[in-house]
DNA sequence: GATGAATGAGTCTTCATTCAT
DNA sequence: TATGAATGAAGACTCATTCAT
């Protein structure tokens, strides 16, 4: 007779609903692209009615948000294992960053290739605070490199960090998510030759050898 | 009553129409998303009928792969162009690159946009072989650098080369195709910065200084 | 403990609820037609669930009878004002039915509108036996007239009054009802102007005047 | 090998398939209420696709300005009938109308009813030049009273015969087409007795006895 | 009883593709 | 051969009604 187990329930029974949804959705994901997943598909994938589904949300777009949520709780406590298991020196610390990293990717290439794709398909449907959050993320991710202040030999320390881990980001995305396509498949390295030589690249970067420069 | 002419004239007029319909998707790719433009308006924007499009043409898709040909050609130009500017320093060499290919990609940002996505949207209608001469356009980039054998101080000249151009590539299609979007938004480089350490990058990887790294 | 006051609250409570849904359809039909109106709507105007809804009412029209019957009431009481509110001469009488039915439909247009439409969308749902109480009314309504048979020159008087009641009721629908629509718009009478001829017109029928007639 | 039956056929065919919709409407419409008719409904009954209807019209609701359009022109056409056929006398002209628009009335009650009910139901479609044109008609049903200037004995001939013409409409409205409804059903009139006596009333109205008021 | 979540039939609408002319 | 009318499958969305809690 414990009010706790109804409300639990109640609360459950709704929230089930979409958590089935979103499943279903991110189900749907990993075999097509967003703009081809039906709403009768998602809801059959979930076991539940159309209606149902337009009681929670007002269109299929509006499942976007919540991916992006969920995705942001994920990214976020990868962010933090980075900054738990920091290390000695840099080049070790971009060593580490490009293998967790990779892997971060590779597991979750699903999901990262549907927000990639749908940020730039649906530009419009993202709200802005949400990418302001990513920002506070990759800042994070560029502060761990700068733990290592005195091995970066650049002018501004801040902006070589910046700039190494907007590379690494950027050909993981090419490399990991398309690999299959053009340029990564144009492109005759293999995924551990790119792991490797990306690191000597940031590393080269970073360290003092910029001195050839002038 | 000559063959001839009326052959010609029919040949020219196949292609006429095959050209308008090309031109007339080129036009509505500006506006909007190959997904979202229907037959019907590329035919209406072109002057023909829907039933000349598809004695013409399987389907919307069949079109992708003239989009792709007539794109290899411009990049071939732009190719052989760079082959003929060589310069004489490694450093030169990369900056100029750099500096020309942030500049084409700007300048077609629309045809580069769609053909990056949709490659990535509908990888199943890109022809493999015309993939492969994409790969062999690359290797000719890469083979710029190569010119400078001596200056490259690398296990592998071949592969910094080619990663080195990979890197530019996956750098330069987020931070110019789509600056104004996570990761590119997220970082806060901007696009003159991200054109210098891109180069520094680029010089820094390929040449001695890898000394510091083990 | 004792049954009555619960039940008695029961009732009330049910009665309450009835009375809050009536309330809110009337209030959703000032802004829109019957029709338009979904039961999510009222029932949320009404602040109770759905299926408080059906425990009551089979659907939404067997709210309509008892939106019949309210105004049953309020047509029972000008009746009875108007019985009470004779006129010495025939003439007076026929100009005081005018000027205070046109107010009276004036002051109602909302709730008229939406009977008059749905009697004529939904013939099938009104029950028989209210029709019949209006007829009661239109007689009584006649009979005012009918308290001066000496002033009325007609074969039969009764038929007469009949007649003039229906005739004015008719004109004042369109010209008050829907006094922005065909015909009252396509007819340049004005409201006044109306006022005044029906009221003629209805003097010129009764009173000795059909002489012409043959 | 003449090209005139080949593009009449072609105008017609095109042609064929908007009068088949729109008299597959009008069918409907005979049944139930324009509302409750869904667009399968008519283009199965037209024999055509859904699609089909949607080439030609944008929805269903821009089907009724050519139901009013049609209809214009068979009032025209009524008018016009009307216009040729005046009588010698005032009583002799009135009572034609009467006869006349009752049987008009009578013989397209379905299509009145319908344009009557959507004009209540959607007064925002309706085109206001339409309901101009009706006006124009109006203007020219009472003009034909007005070809007897000496036998009407009012201040305002004009008036008189717009009052008479809009009385009888509103009459006929009612008796008409909703002669099973109130208030048509609660006045104890049949429809004899009701030609009759407008008739009447409206020869009383126009002619001379309105002597009797004051 | 009351609640409101779930259902699913029904409607509108689009658009790739076919086919009569 | 070119045209554009016709087709119909497929998808989005609504809402009256039921039913588990």
């Amino acid at each position: 007779m414990h009010n706790d187990p109804i409300i639990q329930a109640k609360q459950t029974r709704s929230q089930q609903t979409q958590d089935k949804l979103l499943q279903a959705l991110s189900d749907c994901l990993k075999e097509q692209f967003f703009e081809h997943i039906s709403v009768a598909q998602i809801t059959e994938r979930a076991g539940v009615s159309v209606g149902t589904f337009y009681r929670r949300f007002k269109n299929k777009e509006a499942l976007l948000p919540f991916l992006y949520q969920n995705f942001g709780i994920k990214l976020d406590k990868w962010v933090q294992k980075m900054e738990r298991n920091t290390k000695d020196s840099l080049n070790e610390q971009v060593a580490y960053l490009v293998e967790k990293m990779t892997k971060f990717l590779q597991e979750n290439a699903g999901i990262f290739r549907t927000l990639h794709l749908n940020a730039r398909l649906y530009p419009e449907i993202l709200p802005t605070s949400k990418l302001n959050e990513r920002s506070a993320e990759y800042n994070r991710i560029s502060a761990i490199l700068m733990l290592h202040p005195d091995e970066i030999n650049h002018q501004c320390a801040k902006t070589a960090c910046d700039m190494a881990i907007f590379v690494l980001i950027s050909n993981l995305i090419e490399k990991i998510l398309y690999r299959e396509l053009t340029p990564a498949l144009a492109s005759p390295i293999s995924i551990n030759d790119n792991t490797e030589q990306i690191t000597l690249m940031m590393q080269s970067y970073l360290t003092a050898n910029n001195l050839g420069k002038k």
